[in-house]
DNA sequence: CGAGCACTTGATCGCTTTCAATAGCTGTGG
DNA sequence: CCACAGCTATTGAAAGCGATCAAGTGCTCG
């Protein structure tokens, strides 16, 4: 359906993402590097980028589009452990095996890198190495504060938080603030919903029908939210209603 | 009751978690320059190290003892996100705020460094830096790890998960093998523990009755446990009896 | 028009929570 | 030595929330 971009971006400097991704702090030189090792790669949502397991050949950013990590138990039981969005890095350094299933759940657009080359620009390059731990230790952060969402929150508080995440994520994106109504779209089925937070997908639309029909969420066709008051929200999602707002 | 070992170590050579912790892969001079800036600190069971919100001064490593990470919602609904055991790195160089409030949960013994020197020697160290990486990627794992336990295990699962955690830990520390019964204590109460498993005391006590009925483990007292059959264990919290044993 | 998919809604079931009582252990003080 | 407070843990009964099973709606695409 969609026109695949597949090899449209070639410069850095125009990039998207240049100044969030792992290259946010590296020089002109640096970047000069990471271009002679760097190739685009298109997925369609749905396709699964690298199978749990699998040999990792590349590591790369996401340019455009969403990502998931899931986790699968043998019974079929998945869990959803990260949400992968633009300037957001896949891969591990030093590591063989990729260890959660990685799939496309929008269009995705990614910039890869070879990784055994990669890892050796990273070992003499500090500046790749320094923004790497930085973004990991974010990830780690989001990973902790989604555990008090799963461990503790009820229905109705994980869908709140969830939907406040995504907006905020959209906020910073599209540099509209926080203040005024909010409007965006999930970029999320029910069921990916529900394999985020830990529900039935059943449950997931339940939980929705009712904060909209509590007027904390309005809905256009399924996917399309509109948020009037964002404190109600944060409220809802069993936030403190204060700080937090520069995440 | 116990005998503060207060500053009794000094020597990193000596120290028992020289190879594991963040100064994994000093060479001599290297370490000279980190015992300039390190001292110990000790913590009674129970004791807060941090508090969340709060400025770190320092960071460092867990020496021995068991802390652990905790977040706390407004009505006081409390999630654990993180264990630290021995080796385990506290703090987080270049970010200001705790996240989140660590607790000694046992006694406890800190190896720290004050936190702008550790910040300038990383940034010229990068047998550290490095070092750190590896470290943060590992609990990032063991947090998504963490994720499918939370999000989609059942209460028996979860204590059986936990179960065979600390058993494995337990058995990397003493070096003891995997093969055979193995035996440990739980350095958890049941409230720590439900906070860990997203349950409650009450929960986690049934659940453990329930093991014990069923033979999968059995116990002496509240604490002191033994698990005939480790791969019995790993059914019962769901995960893949196969793989996975060199955690 | 009908198949397929994402989603919604209803009815019921069952696991975990909640509320409550009790047991066991440790330390304190008469 | 025993009584008692304070804490951790166990166990029971009842309630509630989310899961499960089951229709049914609305949309897109062939």
């Amino acid at each position: 359906m969609s026109s695949h971009p597949q090899l449209c971006h070639s410069d850095c400097d125009d990039c998207p993402i240049r100044h969030r991704a792992v290259c946010a702090h590296c020089d002109t030189s640096e970047l000069e590097e990471l271009e002679q090792i760097k190739y685009y790669r298109s997925f369609e949502a749905g396709q699964t980028v690298i199978w749990s397991g699998d040999q990792m050949s590349f590591v790369g950013s996401v340019v455009s589009g969403i990502a998931s990590l899931t986790q699968t138990m043998e019974d079929g039981r998945t869990q959803m452990v990260g949400l992968l969005l633009p300037s957001d890095f896949v891969g591990r350094p030093g590591r063989d095996g990729a260890p959660y299933d990685v799939v496309a759940t929008t269009d995705l657009v990614m910039c890869c890198f070879r990784k055994k080359p990669f890892e050796e620009l990273m070992a003499r390059t500090p500046h790749i190495a320094h923004r790497l731990l930085e973004m990991t230790l974010d990830e780690l952060d989001a990973a902790r504060e989604w555990m008090l969402v799963l461990g503790r929150k009820t229905a109705r508080e994980k869908i709140a938080s969830l939907l406040s995440i995504i907006a905020r994520r959209d906020a910073s994106l599209t540099k509209r603030g926080m203040s005024g109504p909010m409007v965006f779209d999930l970029p999320l089925t029910r069921e990916a919903m529900a394999d985020y937070l830990g529900l039935t997908l059943e449950t997931v639309s339940r939980q929705i029908s009712a904060l909209k029909k509590d007027g904390v969420i309005h809905l256009e066709g399924k996917r399309h939210v509109t948020i009037p008051d964002m404190g109600r929200l944060m409220e809802e999602a069993g936030d403190d209603t204060d700080g937090g707002f520069l995440v």
